[in-house]
DNA sequence: ATTCGCCCATGACAAACGTCATATCCCTTT
DNA sequence: AAAGGGATATGACGTTTGTCATGGGCGAAT
């Protein structure tokens, strides 16, 4: 009987060990390998080609989003399990947009995380159903690329002047961006409104 | 030869799961409870009286530095270490003035988490080294409560007028601390100046 | 071929923000 | 007793931000 293969990309190397540990308790699963960011996640997955990549999302060299993407495109056969602390609208979407057939929140019981490993290698979807209902009417994403480009420069203390500088823009065009951002999200201020997108996955 | 108890407390089920998992395959380690959040934890500290708590910082209900003096006042034969994200230096000095022995990150490796509970253990002290010059040389919290509480509702994303009114101060001396925050932080907005403070763990 | 959405810009105005000087009150340390 | 620091306030000033109307260019969809 053989083990269903496994590979883990975690940022947290702490993280990333207990998990491993977790995963190794049940019989019936094997950690082949474990990565500690998005672009050695992906390489492990073409070296060991593994029967599902559990995934975090925000990691430093490619996001687990990122990432869930090219594994569908080069290596079809690995499903992709997102396994995240943020119950986020947006980021779930994006996720079964880029391919992952499972999207986890860490403060599920640990004792889901192998019988989701098993789901997803059955090629079951498994979804948090209360994220999902969040996901549906929270909307989709309302913010255009440029939006999203400013209102997270915005988040990060910069003025107008300095954005506009980095951007190659005029200043009056970012107020205007920061300020339909803000009516789109029903903000009163830029630091609201980025506060609002973030918490949505939109950022 | 008994084995030496922990308990363990943490916010994310999930990784409080692994982590449980990574410290169970210790012959001499035992996981005598888990707390999802610090007052749950006191309780188990209370009621087991281990010898070791291994607690995240952020967590609902109680704080871990909280729950570290509360436990170093009610139960001083159990040593806490304290296990987090964030390298803040400000975190650090405030979790050692609390009275724990231990401070670990998260992103060190998972074999380093049963050596530290050993030797916290044992009585002595475990500190990232990197960290502690880092907390070190960015000196102590220049803030007054004041500032650090105008500040933090900055953060949100308050005006001055909403944050004035939430503590029952003027509109102007609202201003005036927050831009006394920013010179003390070196900071050009309000918006850099939380960032910068919650960035060194003074927020 | 026209419409629509996104990109970018300008100008003008009101509101909010950041700075500074100055002042009182209170508490602790010297 | 004096000095210092924190909390609070006011007024005045210049700068930044948020809003709105209005415009042009471009590419994709109808």
């Amino acid at each position: 009987m053989k083990k269903i293969q496994v590979v883990v990309a975690e940022d947290q190397a702490m993280v990333l060990g207990a998990l491993a540990a977790l995963l190794e308790i049940e019989p019936d699963i094997a950690v082949c390998a474990r990565a500690a960011n998005g672009r050695e996640a992906l390489a492990m997955v073409g070296k060991s080609k593994p029967d599902v990549l559990v995934t975090d999302i925000e990691m430093p060299e490619m996001t687990g989003l990122t990432l869930a993407a090219e594994v569908k495109e080069r290596y079809p056969q690995t499903r992709v399990m997102i396994l995240t602390t943020f119950a986020r609208p947006g980021y779930l979407r994006r996720a079964l947009d880029a391919g992952a057939k499972g999207y986890l929140l860490k403060d599920r019981p640990s004792a889901e995380l192998a019988d989701a490993v098993r789901r997803v290698h059955q090629g079951l979807r498994v979804v948090d159903p209360d994220l999902a209902l969040e996901a549906w009417d929270s909307g989709p994403d309302p913010l255009t690329e440029r939006e999203r480009q400013i209102l997270w420069r915005a988040g990060e203390g910069k003025s107008s002047g300095e954005i506009a500088e980095e951007l190659h823009l005029s200043e009056g065009t970012v107020r205007n961006y920061l300020s339909e951002a803000m009516s789109k999200l029903g903000a009163s201020n830029r630091v609201e409104a980025a506060r609002l997108a973030r918490s949505r996955g939109w950022l």
